[in-house]
DNA sequence: AAGTGGTCTAGACCACCTT
DNA sequence: AGGTGGTCTAGACCACTTA
């Protein structure tokens, strides 16, 4: 029996071009497929041992996400993950968490709100533990809760897209030393806010939010990139594998 | 000799599964599908006369803009087009684009600024004449404009990508009486703003404007659907056709 | 347990780029 | 023209839903 949890791609994703669409994501955030390199359907297919359309499939959904560039008869390439790029996402972030997070000010009961305590009490636990799979799937609840509350589906389908992609990101470098207490503190803002109702602190502290975020992902991978030089920068803009 | 305008689907789709996405596009809009019903491959492809790939393909694109939701093992539902999917669709418009007109206001020099005001001029010209196609085009251009200049191409390509959408119901149900004068003044005092390269104010311009650009489509709708009742409603929750 | 309908495969087809 | 590689088709396969 399989059981799909609760409509995102958070568990075990039974589908071929679900599963094929991790592996390649992975194998672009790792650096297998460099920046600019083409992304050929005969080539993948070769080398996840599943036909064209998956991957076809695939790749449609990684442009959606941001990671590669489909032409239509002319193939997909892999979209540079730089500096630019990471800014970009999360300034997209920052604005739609910030309508998001000014309307669920608006339409959240009581009841949503203490829930919300209840999630961010268990969220400082876990990180105070050091539990980084834990805490960042606590934190992905925390805004949920927000983005639902929020009762604008296509904003969170558009946000929740891209925490793939951020997800991995941050898998893969990590969070900066003081960050987690900064998180912790930030969450504490955004509750006292909704508490009072205050449609605009909230909104300025979801902003601030996503640009603390977007800078110390930022340090951590120049960190990761000064340390670890080759890394992810291979080949320069060479061929697929 | 097949000419593709400039990376957008603006003119001739050529690959099948672009043509049936318009196709798609243009039968949820004018109520075909109704909002809920199922769009099963099966159906579709006997009735494009086309087989079911490439109409998987539309619906995942098509999902990409909102009009349907598509679940894995599950296939893909209308969504509904009702005043509270275009007020969310305009939120986020809003927001990324304050997002891009404030950057853009930052980066933009005075020869975009310059060509910035030839695209109004022109815009003004056609919208006194009437012309409702030409002044449709030379309003995606001014926006088109800001956009690039902004330099976040993620969000370019999902404002670009929700613009079919807006477009279709434009066409739909056109505009009020006064919003042509009103878009009018609203540019110039975008430009404005851009001339003095105030950020702040070019911000909040470019959220009102699309404020009222939901405001008009709204109302329009309103009417569109208070004259001619049956229209849009002919099945509630009805089956495919 | 059958049925409905989404997903996958193999191979043919055809658009675009190179010579 | 030839080659590369994206796109389309038909049918088999398999997941989920009905009885």
């Amino acid at each position: 029996m399989t059981v799909y949890p609760s409509g995102e791609s958070g568990g075990i994703a039974d589908p071929v071009y679900l599963r094929v669409r991790e592996r390649i994501r992975s194998e672009i955030l790792s650096g297998v497929f460099p920046p600019g390199s083409r992304l050929k359907s005969a080539d993948l297919s070769k080398r996840y041992k599943v036909s064209q359309m998956p991957i076809r499939e695939a790749l449609q959904m990684l442009q959606g996400e941001g990671l590669v560039t489909v032409l239509p008869n002319r193939g997909a390439s892999v979209r540079a993950v730089d500096n630019r790029f990471i800014e970009n996402m999360y300034d997209i972030r920052g604005v739609i968490d910030g309508l998001l997070v000014r309307r669920a000010c608006k339409l959240m009961n009581d009841s949503e709100i203490f829930e919300l305590h209840g999630v961010q009490a268990k969220y400082e636990e876990a990180a105070g533990a050091g539990q980084l799979d834990a805490s960042l799937e606590l934190n992905k609840e925390f805004h949920h809760i927000i983005y639902v509350a929020a009762d604008n589906p296509e904003a969170m389908s558009m946000l929740e897209c891209h925490w793939g992609l951020v997800d991995s990101l941050r898998r893969t470098f990590g969070f900066g030393q003081e960050r987690i207490q900064e998180i912790i503190s930030e969450h504490r803002q955004l509750l006292r806010a909704l508490d009072r109702r205050d449609e605009e602190l909230a909104t300025r502290i979801a902003l601030l939010h996503c640009e603390q975020a977007k800078a110390d992902l930022l340090r951590q991978r120049e960190n990761a990139l000064g340390a670890d030089p080759g890394k992810l920068r291979n080949i320069r803009k060479g061929r697929t594998a």
